[in-house]
DNA sequence: GCAAAAGTGTTGTTGATACACCCATGT
DNA sequence: ACATGGGTGTATCAACAACACTTTTGC
């Protein structure tokens, strides 16, 4: 690191923004808030903001910022950084440098859009990536590359679980990666390359009976983060 | 993002360090300078520095950094962003948020230590992760988080031929796998395994024979970059 | 000739895919 | 009874690990 000394040290404004994952009516959807001023007033885009103090740590911001803006409780969550984005000219206003975090949601209890949270939202990636979407600021770009971090961790993670509600079945499992890959899985090899890997599920003991057809067996989150030997998605 | 005439945004000095690592001696190596003034004085540290003006990118600031502490051509090498580190406290002067990059290097033309650049040294990461080495800042955090990087890119792109000189063989390639991994591979699976992945190296059609035995062929850097399939570390 | 490194062939094993088939429930 | 989804068994195929073996050089 050169000196401070030197020169006089440009200081710049310091954002955290959030990307919100969870699945939503058989759709990937994102937690977006509609802008209520300039610039890009009305538009959607990520909830987050700037450090409240010199002396906030990012991590915390990211938490503190989640739970201010969407009422979620960011403990909860798994939260984890994404990349920082901080091309000149990405906010019209002043120089700032995003710090980007991403989290993955279970099934939202529904008190989002409009509840005690201002204006937010879920809205399925697919519709926010089309290219007519407008999205303030380079939110879309940073939406993309969450997106694909999400997909890529499928592969060699137990994160799909965080998708699930506490207790979950083999199918809801599956269909997280189903819709997050956009990719169909034949459900009895994903039964089996599940049941195999040492600690991704615990089984309750519990069955149930959602649909006509054989109760699933109830599973919860075991303590293994690594999937090994990795779910492969189809090339492409 | 929230409304900055709220409140006053709190400025913050932004930094960007550079993780370069490169193979030299037969071991993983990272390039350092040792500081000249407080804090942490002629403590060893990343070669780094605050953003040269409010409108500078980041990853020109990176690249100009590079040049101006190293003495490296950025532009030859393959720079990415790795991580922010911002923990209130990191450096004792300010509030200082750093965003750190990785860049990979074939091994130089040892212009290094002592050269035009001030006070480069190469030193093997292995010696810089021991318990007892001092490293300034959390820069050994910073390391350890970019040799991980190395590591796994390795499995599945072709990063490996970056700390290869331009024209290498496959013993050359297979060395860099097995220095940052700390494995060792076998040469005759290794090379069926990456002359079947297409686009990954161009037979120049020489050969050299650095040592007794069988010349080796000449391979140049093809046009792919990811791995299919992946190359996979031992499981540990 | 002999040691040493480059490169090919072969074989057993593991994991993935595809799909036949049985199980347990709602209607 | 029958449709529907849950779950097991099994054959086929691709990739990998281990290692015998051939090729081509320096000495």
């Amino acid at each position: 690191m050169p000196e401070p000394e030197e020169w006089t040290i440009p200081e710049v404004a310091l954002a955290v923004d959030l990307a919100v994952l969870t699945i939503h009516d058989g759709s990937l959807q994102i937690m977006l808030i509609r802008r209520g001023i300039p610039p890009y007033e009305g538009m959607l885009a990520l909830p987050g903001g700037f450090l409240a103090s010199t002396s906030e740590d990012l991590d915390r911001a990211a938490t503190r910022e989640l739970s201010e803006e969407t009422g979620l409780d960011a403990n909860a969550l798994h939260l984890e950084q994404l990349r920082t984005y901080g091309a000149p000219g990405r906010d019209p206003r002043q120089r700032v440098i995003t710090v980007c975090y991403v989290a993955f949601s279970p099934q939202l209890p529904a008190p989002i859009a409009g509840g005690d949270a201002r204006d937010a939202v879920l809205m399925p990636v697919e519709k926010v990536l089309r290219p007519r979407t407008q999205i303030a600021f380079d939110h879309k770009k940073i939406i993309a590359d969450a997106v694909e971090r999400a997909r890529a961790k499928l592969e060699y993670t137990t994160l799909a679980a965080a998708f699930c509600a506490p207790e979950f079945t083999m199918t809801d499992l599956r269909e997280v990666y189903e819709i997050v890959w956009g990719e169909q899985l034949d459900p009895r090899n994903f039964h089996r390359k599940i049941t195999g890997v040492e600690g991704f599920l615990i089984p309750t003991g519990e069955r149930v009976s959602r649909q006509p057809g054989r109760p699933a067996a109830l599973y919860r989150r075991g303590p293994a983060t690594v999937l090994h030997p990795a779910m492969l998605r189809g090339r492409s």
